[in-house]
DNA sequence: CTATTTTTTGAATACGTATGCAAAACGCAA
DNA sequence: TTGCGTTTTGCATACGTATTCAAAAAATAG
């Protein structure tokens, strides 16, 4: 007896598993086959529960190109984040994954040296027909962001706004936290205070740094601005040089914890003690600040809050898209520890 | 007169752009252009510029899915992590994704909470058919391993070993590394020392340990071992356990910085001066273990020329399939600081 | 039970590219 | 010029799925 090849079952064949063949175990024709796996379309009860057997038994996946060819969109998000100075970078990755990953969604990344986003980057991710895309502190050009309301890919931007009001954006409400950190610092009798800047061109930094200054100015209390880097030698090279030119001032609020932590450290090298001659307090609450070596008072964002609000919208979006826009504002709150 | 739709450019119709509208518009076929855009094809130079110029004109960018679905590879590369624990973590992904975009990858990120990588994951790889994977500080059972090599997909084990020599894998050279170590603290003095370990289970732990112990063994040089986490918390518990029930030794080797750091503070907690009373060596060279705070003496593990050999290893192979299996070890070097 | 509406199904086609094959174009020597 | 070998090209088809449309089946009403 002569068997044909094709009349194996495909198992044995070598052959990928298509769903013609879940279709010709099943006795039904690969159209049903598709309706069981595409989310919408409608089967009988009866055929599903076939072919899912069918399916099983021989381990059928649906191809997701083939898929994707033809739906133009794909189970992917585009996260595109910058450099990685961020302190909670890990962790940001870490919960975009897990949550991705349980409804489904891989997770493209797309690492940027730049504030702004480059054209490159992006036309990747329009090419690789991504479901939804989140920006983490950074920016991008409104001529390319325009290029996903186009192609209507839902948009995030994450910890960081743009300048206008068209596209949604998730972050700590910066504007209030810099006011409280100024009625907190004020409240412990602080006269004049030190505010050092990350990136100056930031929305996050100029919204932290407007609330502060609105609450000092609304209480006479001289202040003083310094910029530098969000990273520690640049916290701690300004503290050096504000130490060697101006007097010390009662308070310093810094961008961020790796700068505040920088800043201590300088502190400390030239006898400053803290915080009995002048107080600190950074932003971000990482892990670090937290140490018996630090002990650093700070402001601590919604993580958690501000991933889930991301990756409800983007699902939303994701499955019709409405292209609604509005700068999502989540408090956050004061860590108070033995810098103030 | 009356136009027909089909007739008007392509980029008015709104209707993306495909091979056939650059065939029509540089007057060749569709297959002309698809070879042009397929690395090993063979087109005239004339026709290569015609396509060329006519793909320029009409922003022409070959469909990934389309191609995928006949190649049954993509231009994208598996990166799997583990945890949010190692300290090297964000340098790495950004590494990756920067080398590997130079070369035109894109990078799809995994992220696993277990030491051992699960099926699911892999599967999710896998059907996205990726060009290549990376697993770093993880490892997975046999039988899933060897499914890539069936699927001919190259795969390498970044700072973890397999305990088959079936795999490539690349390691800063751990052994050599625990015994480097260990002679080091001998020409200080330290005549007893406590290794505290992160996760037991992992070969770089094994590795470093059997190196670190073989050379006390030979210098007579008693030790003990303890077992944390890899965390701040777990080395800053365990030190203050090691003082509540032992002796303090002459030094201390943590297997990484992170623990290195918890230790410290414990032990300035109880006013043990450091490196008189007793000594601190970490591992892994983080940017912290730099710090005025603490200016840890540790190893430094040669990332650069990690990631690079793991990239060219993958595109070596994704070129053309070898499944070389090979455990590479490349050496660090010891930065003294002020804990020794 | 028949007539009518609703649901479910299968056949055929499209998505945009790569590729085997045969025809066409080219290069070169005589 | 002709003839022959070598490239280059276009045609047709395949990849694995979603989707339209008409036919079949099922459900409902009378």
């Amino acid at each position: 007896m002569i068997l044909n090849l094709t009349d194996l079952p495909a198992k044995m064949n070598n052959h990928t598993i298509t769903a013609k063949d879940v279709a010709k175990l099943a006795g039904v024709s690969q159209s049903s086959v598709s309706r069981v796996y595409f989310e919408g379309a409608k089967v009988s009860e009866k055929t599903r529960l076939k072919v899912i057997a069918a399916a099983e038994e021989l381990g059928y996946k649906p191809n997701e190109f083939a898929r994707s060819l033809i739906t133009n969109r794909t189970k992917i998000i585009g996260l595109v984040m910058k450099g990685v100075q961020n302190p909670f970078y890990p962790q940001v990755l870490k919960q975009f994954t897990t949550f991705f990953k349980a409804h489904g969604y891989s997770v493209l990344f797309v690492h940027t040296n730049n504030e702004e986003i480059q054209k490159e980057d992006i036309e990747n991710l329009i090419n690789y027909k991504v479901a939804g895309v989140i920006i983490t502190d950074a920016t991008m050009s409104l001529k390319v962001a325009e290029s996903f309301q186009e192609s209507k890919i839902p948009l995030v931007f994450f910890n960081r706004k743009l300048y206008t009001d068209n596209f949604f954006s998730v972050c700590c409400n910066n504007l209030n936290a810099g006011r409280k950190i100024a009625e907190f610092l004020i409240s412990k009798g602080a006269k004049d205070m030190i505010y050092i800047a990350g990136n100056t061109d930031t929305s996050t930094n100029q919204d932290r740094q407007k609330g502060f200054f609105e609450v000092l100015a609304s209480h006479n209390i001289p202040y003083q601005k310094f910029s530098s880097d969000y990273t520690y030698e640049g916290g701690y090279n300004t503290a050096l040089q504000i130490m060697e030119d101006n007097v010390m001032p009662n308070a310093f609020f810094v961008g961020n914890d790796i700068m505040a932590l920088g800043v201590i450290d300088a502190l400390r090298k030239n006898s400053v003690t803290i915080p009995t001659t002048t107080r600190v307090v950074g932003f971000d609450n990482i892990d670090m600040a937290g140490w018996p070596a630090y002990e650093l008072t700070t402001w601590e964002q919604p993580i958690v809050e501000m991933v889930e609000q991301t990756v409800n919208y983007l699902l939303a979006e994701i499955h019709d898209y409405t292209g609604e826009a509005k700068a999502l504002e989540l408090d956050g709150r004061l860590i108070d520890r033995q810098t103030t």
